[in-house]
DNA sequence: TTTCAGTTTTTTACAGATAAAAAACAATTT
DNA sequence: AAATTGTTTTTTATCTGTAAAAAACTGAAA
C-alpha cells in the first residue's frame, strides 16, 4: 500500500507556515493552502482535521483559526516524510557509493528489496530509471547488471556535457537582453561573490549554487532530451559532493573562480571566450570526478 | 502472472530448426539448442517435451530424433509470442501514431490497462520507458501528460542526433583500418547497390538498412549515452516508417544515395567531407521526419 | 456568480502473490 | 573428467488488491 509521506510532508511544511502567523488569526482556504503547500484539496483536509485533532487550530463555523503556536514535537519525523520511490532511490545510490555493488555484479531485485525494507515492485522501478543513467544494463528475463560509476562512465558522462552545455552556452548567449535568464544570472553572480566572501565557513554552500549555475545555463537549450540529461548529471553530483570531501574547499575556491569567468563569458556574448571559460570549468570538473572514482575504486577493492 | 510468450517463441524457433533437418536425425544436445534458441536450458526443455507430445521428436535412450517433418499447424500464432511488455509498448506506440492522444492530454493508466488488456503495472513500467523518450512528463501523484510527437519533438530529437551522428562518425574515421567495423561498412554498402538495383520492388527494405548504417557509426561512439540516445532515434523510425508511406519509394532511393557518398566520406576518413555529407542526409531526414509530424496533426485534427 | 467546504469517484503508488524462466545443483552417461 | 540430462531452488514478469491522494461533483455561503 502506499505511505503517506504526501500527507506528513504537507503537515509539517504546513506547520511551518503557520508557526509564522499570530493566534486568532483565520486560516486562508483549503484551495489556496492547497497550492501553497503543492498538494491537492483532499490531502490539504487530512492536514487540517490531523491539526484540529491535535488542538492547533480550531473550527468556527466555516472557517478555521490559529489556537496555539507548533511545537517541535507536532512535527513528523523527517524520515516518515520521504517516499518509497525517494527511499529507495537514495538507498541505492548510498549502496553504489559504499561499494557494496562492484562493477559487473549482478543485482538481486528480492535482496535488495529486503535490505531495502520495501517490495520488488518499487525496487523494479528504480532499476528501470537507473538504466536509464547508464549505472546498470537489463538482460531480458534474467538479473540486472551493475556497471558502476567507473572511469569510462565519468569519461562518457563528460563527453555528452561538454557537448550539451558549450551547444546551451551558445544558446545561452543569443538570449534577448530582458530575458529573465539574465537577471537570475545577475542573481547567481552576487551569490558567488558572498561566497567567496566567507568562504571558509560557507563553502559547502558551493554545490547548490553549482547546480543552480548549470541548471540556467542548460534550461536555454529548450531541449527536453538535453534537460533530462542534466537531470543524470545533478544526480550524480548530487551524490559525488557526498562521497569526496578532499579538498573541498579548495575546489570549491577554484569553481567559484572559474563559475565567474564563466559568467563574464556569457555576459559578454562572445562565444570563443564562453567555449574556452566553459572548456576549462569542464575539464576540472570532469578530474575531480574522475579523482572521485578512482578513490571509490581504492576503497573498495 | 507471467505470459509464457519465452516458451512459444522458442518453440518456434525451434520448429524452423527443425524443418531444415533431415528426418531421423538426432537432435543437438539441450544446452546447445539452449545457445542457438537464446533460452535457458529449462525453456529447451519444456519446448522439447511439447514437441515430443507433437510426435515431432521422439527419445531413444538419452538422445532425441526427428519423427516428423513440422507443419504450419505445430507453430503458436505470431501474436502470443510477443511479450507483454513489447504487446504495451507497440500499442502504445500506435495508439500516439493514430492520434488517439492529443498533445498536452492526460493519459489514464486504467483506462490504458483496459484498452490494452493487461494490468496497470505494465502500462505504468512502460510510461516510465516512454517518459525517457520524451513523448511523456511524470506529474508526481498525479496522471502523465502526454507531450506528442510534435514539431518541436522532431526539432529536439534532431539537434541531438546530429551532435552525435557527426561525434560518432569522427570516432568511425578514426577507427584502425584492420577494425571490424569497416568490412561491415563494405557490406552495408554493397547491400546498398543491390538494393539500388531493385529499388522498384526492394525500397521497403531501407528501413532495415539504414538502421544498419546509422547503428554501425553510432557504436564507434563507445559512448553508452549516445547508443542509449540511439535506441529512442530507431524507436521512432521504426513506427515514422510504418506512419508514412507517402513518396516512400522516392525518399528511400534518395536516402539510398545520400548514405552512398556519406559512406565514401567516411572511408575518405576526411573529417570535412564527413560532416557535409552526415549533415546533408540527416538534413533529408529531419524533412522528412517533420513532414511526416504534419501529415499525422493533420490526419487527426 | 464566484468561492468555499462536504462528499463521492477515480487514480496512483505501492505491496503481495504466483506462473514462467533462469540458475544452481545433483546424478548419469559418454 | 567432460559433457549431458534430471531435479530443485531462485528470480523475474506480471496480475491483483488496497490505502493514500487526486479529481470531480455538489450544495451552501459570501
Amino acid at each position: 500500500m502506499k505511505s503517506n509521506a504526501v500527507f506528513k510532508r504537507a503537515h509539517n511544511r504546513c506547520l511551518n507556515m503557520l508557526a509564522k502567523h499570530e493566534l486568532g488569526t483565520h486560516l486562508r482556504s483549503e484551495l489556496e493552502l492547497a497550492q501553497a503547500l503543492d498538494v491537492s484539496r483532499t490531502t490539504v483536509r487530512a492536514v487540517l482535521s490531523s491539526l484540529a485533532n491535535a488542538n492547533i487550530i480550531h473550527r468556527d463555523g466555516s472557517r478555521r483559526h490559529l489556537v496555539r503556536s507548533p511545537v517541535a514535537d507536532d512535527y513528523f519525523p523527517e524520515a516518515q516524510t520521504e517516499s518509497v520511490s525517494d527511499i529507495v532511490g537514495r538507498r541505492f545510490m548510498e549502496w553504489i557509493l559504499q561499494g557494496d555493488f562492484r562493477p559487473g555484479e549482478l543485482i538481486n531485485c528480492a535482496e535488495l528489496a529486503r535490505q531495502f525494507s520495501t517490495s520488488t515492485s518499487a525496487i523494479r522501478e528504480h532499476l528501470t530509471h537507473f538504466n536509464h543513467f547508464g549505472l546498470l544494463e537489463r538482460r531480458p528475463n534474467s538479473a540486472w547488471v551493475f556497471k558502476g560509476i567507473t572511469t569510462d562512465f565519468a569519461m562518457e558522462i563528460y563527453e555528452i556535457r561538454e557537448m550539451f552545455e558549450l551547444r546551451s552556452a551558445h544558446r545561452f548567449a543569443e538570449l534577448p537582453p530582458d530575458a529573465a535568464a539574465w537577471s537570475e544570472l545577475d542573481a547567481i553572480e552576487r551569490e558567488h561573490h558572498h561566497l567567496l566572501e566567507n568562504i571558509d565557513e560557507r563553502y559547502r554552500e558551493f554545490s547548490r549554487l553549482d547546480e543552480r549555475l548549470h541548471r540556467l545555463v542548460h534550461d536555454a537549450s529548450q531541449n527536453r532530451f538535453v534537460l533530462n540529461f542534466y537531470d543524470v548529471i545533478s544526480m550524480i553530483f548530487h551524490y559525488h559532493y557526498q562521497w569526496n570531501k578532499a579538498d573541498e574547499k579548495e575546489r570549491n575556491y577554484v569553481a567559484l573562480h572559474e563559475h565567474l569567468a564563466y559568467i563574464a563569458a556569457l555576459r559578454s556574448r562572445d562565444l570563443d571566450a564562453i567555449d574556452a571559460k566553459c572548456r576549462t570549468h569542464l575539464q576540472t570538473a570532469r578530474k575531480t570526478l574522475l579523482k572521485s572514482v578512482d578513490h571509490l575504486r581504492q576503497a573498495t577493492v
